[in-house]
DNA sequence: CCTGCTTGTTAGCGCTCGCTAACCTGTCGC
DNA sequence: GCGACAGGTTAGCGAGCGCTAACAAGCAGG
């Protein structure tokens, strides 16, 4: 046999925490984050309520680092398509392409961001807003490099409802995988086009 | 004097559920159905916790009318727009204005259509999912006119992503509400022609 | 072998929530 | 006038919640 897939010995012990924040993430999604308990989420991994508390300091910071690492994912890797060399109009494509990528592979975290920003603590809020403001910014530069035309404002505006198409993902299962990706990433474009 | 402009002299308790009604929506949109309780929204129109049982049998009786209300007056709207006469082309911007115009001025009711279906009942539950399913299809047909190259899967993955699109407002006040609408429009509209 | 750390367990506290009960008041038909 | 009803009030119930306390099992290092 080959050595163990997981990188470490304790595997199973060194990504509780991030088993729970997939199942508690499935659990948002789903049912909102005052309709799931901690014995749900403790339940959805086997263990059984308060033993959360060896991972989590509440169910609060649950939610936190969660939605802190959506947001630092999606503006490193907006950051990053932005930066590569190519045409305004390949930057865009690269941008869509990336986050129809994520939303098709992560629906419920993409469900959790939208719906659950009002239940983060105070402190919490703040970061994750001023990630996802990053990450418009870099969308708002793309599209306005793209599209000299377009003021800023409907720049962002634009931003947002191309957000709002690729994210309708989480209702929409009718299409295989890789047909989706490409019907999405086309109406994106398209009306980022239509925009100008 | 002109007659009172609400059709009941007991204009003020007459509408008292709609009252009810409209400051639930509020509330639910931003922090979701569990996290708003009775005495909220008692205490948002001016009554107090549990006088509201004089106009709902529970607080899911709330939702479910709200959901109801809101999925039967998008698919009357959406079907009276779609037996206009026209082309396909413009049966279909007619559709996009309509719903533009409900998610500019409702953007509470369409955050509490788009999170809050899984807090429902399930008889209203099914009910509201059949009065949406119908809505779509209003929208795979009026595509699939206009776009006949088009598969229907294809054509309400579509859909969904163009509801998506639109409903974006709520986090879209950047935008004076006439700029956005048309912006959305321009959209929805170009991301459709890119469809085919 | 003992010590201590990690990661579980169950019991239970304190609080909040949806909802009911019991009571009060203004308005209207007769 | 007066009874009935519509539409409010406050008090309080039972259940469920997040979280803590107290304890137990497995394992590592000396």
């Amino acid at each position: 046999m080959a050595a163990n897939p997981t990188p470490l010995v304790n595997g199973e012990k060194a990504n509780r925490r991030e088993q729970i924040l997939a199942a508690a993430a499935e659990l948002f999604a789903h049912h909102g984050f005052h309709g799931v308990g901690i014995d749900d989420i403790g339940a959805a991994v086997g263990i059984s309520g308060p033993a959360l508390y060896r991972h989590f300091r509440s169910k609060d910071a649950i939610l936190g680092e969660m939605l802190n690492s959506i947001s630092r994912y999606l503006l490193d890797g907006g950051t990053t398509w932005a930066g590569r060399p190519g045409t305004p109009d390949d930057t865009l494509a690269g941008l869509v392409a990336f986050h129809v990528g994520f939303a098709l592979n992560h629906p419920a975290l993409i469900t959790v961001q939208e719906r659950n920003l009002a239940n983060l603590t105070d402190a919490d809020r703040k970061q994750v807003r001023a990630l996802q403001r990053q990450y418009v910014e870099v969308w708002v530069r793309a599209i306005c490099e793209a599209m000299p035309e377009l003021g800023e404002r409907q720049a962002r505006s634009a931003a947002h409802a191309v957000f709002g198409l690729i994210n309708s993902t989480p209702y929409n299962r009718h299409l295989g995988d890789g047909e989706l990706a490409e019907l999405l990433s086309r109406l994106a474009l398209g009306a980022l086009r239509a925009a100008g």
